[in-house]
DNA sequence: TATTGTTATACTCTATAACTATA
DNA sequence: TATAGTTATAGAGTATAACAATA
């Protein structure tokens, strides 16, 4: 036996392992995209236009608005999103997908799919459903990513 | 409904939202300890001896083995677990856990596994074993954390 | 008075490279 | 010639604080 038996009954071992071999199978489907996971992320979370703020697609990836910053700058540089002032908001900027951005979306969310079934590859089909369920229902459920606790008001109207 | 569709799919996100709420969740169990939740996975690795090089630790946690340097001499300093000379092979350190790391590991273990049930909260008893189970299957199978690709004779010998 | 977005800055984590000692 | 461990350093990623514009 390779793996000891406590360490991999620990939740933070085992998650950091998968996390690491996802990014690693991911990459080359999101090598050349500004962020890379994290910018396919920010255009999966835009491109309804339910959460387009800067602030909104922060909480919703669980990190500070400061990071979004110039990783829209970098989206916008690449003529896949626009900022586009909040007529509702002068404050807030909504970000829209350009043309391009939904192109590169649809097709990251393809290749991103087969990544990830290669991935979970070790798995039966069944069990690849039922983890993906279970992991988006926690996520979900879980309370937002962010560090600073994310108010419940928020989280109904911004998606935590 | 708070989660767009696409972005709920994406196993990135789900992962990471998820890893981050467990992060929060363990924060106060492992404060104190050196590294953290790293410092945790480090005596667990080491605990049985046959992971007890710093390289295989480092090889099992899926860092480089420079990480290993710091950490291992902040748990020394803390008493927690000694580096002893390899008989085998005058190169290596054998990590060895005090019995005061022993204690340390076993209340951490407890602590820590109930953090987790709390994390799980969301999901049925059974649906937290499943999910349990299947994370440790792909952490096991599919493959090492590390960046660098840990060779088959490696894994086999080594624990990857 | 609070919030959105921006900028500058600092901190944490991790890897790379060079070195010593062993194999 | 290759490997285990150490050290120094650099890079990526992230948060904190201060600010301007707006609510």
């Amino acid at each position: 036996m390779t793996t000891p038996q406590r360490l991999d009954a620990d939740l933070g071992w085992v998650l950091a392992r998968v996390t690491r071999a996802h990014l690693r199978t991911v990459q080359d489907v999101v090598s050349g995209l500004p962020g890379g996971p994290r910018g396919y992320q920010v255009l999966a979370a835009a491109i309804d236009g339910e959460v387009s703020s800067q602030l909104a697609i922060a909480r919703m990836l669980g990190v500070d608005r400061t990071v979004l910053t110039y990783l829209i700058d970098e989206l916008e540089r690449a003529r896949l999103v626009e900022r586009r002032p909040d007529p509702a908001d002068r404050r807030a900027r909504r970000v829209v997908l350009t043309d391009a951005g939904r192109e590169r979306l649809g097709d990251l969310d393809r290749r991103l799919r087969g990544a990830e079934e290669r991935l979970l590859a070790p798995l039966e089909p069944a069990e690849r459903d039922t983890l993906r369920e279970l992991l988006r229902r926690l996520a979900t459920e879980a309370g937002p990513g962010n560090t600073s606790p994310c108010a419940e008001e928020i989280a109904a109207t911004e998606g935590c």
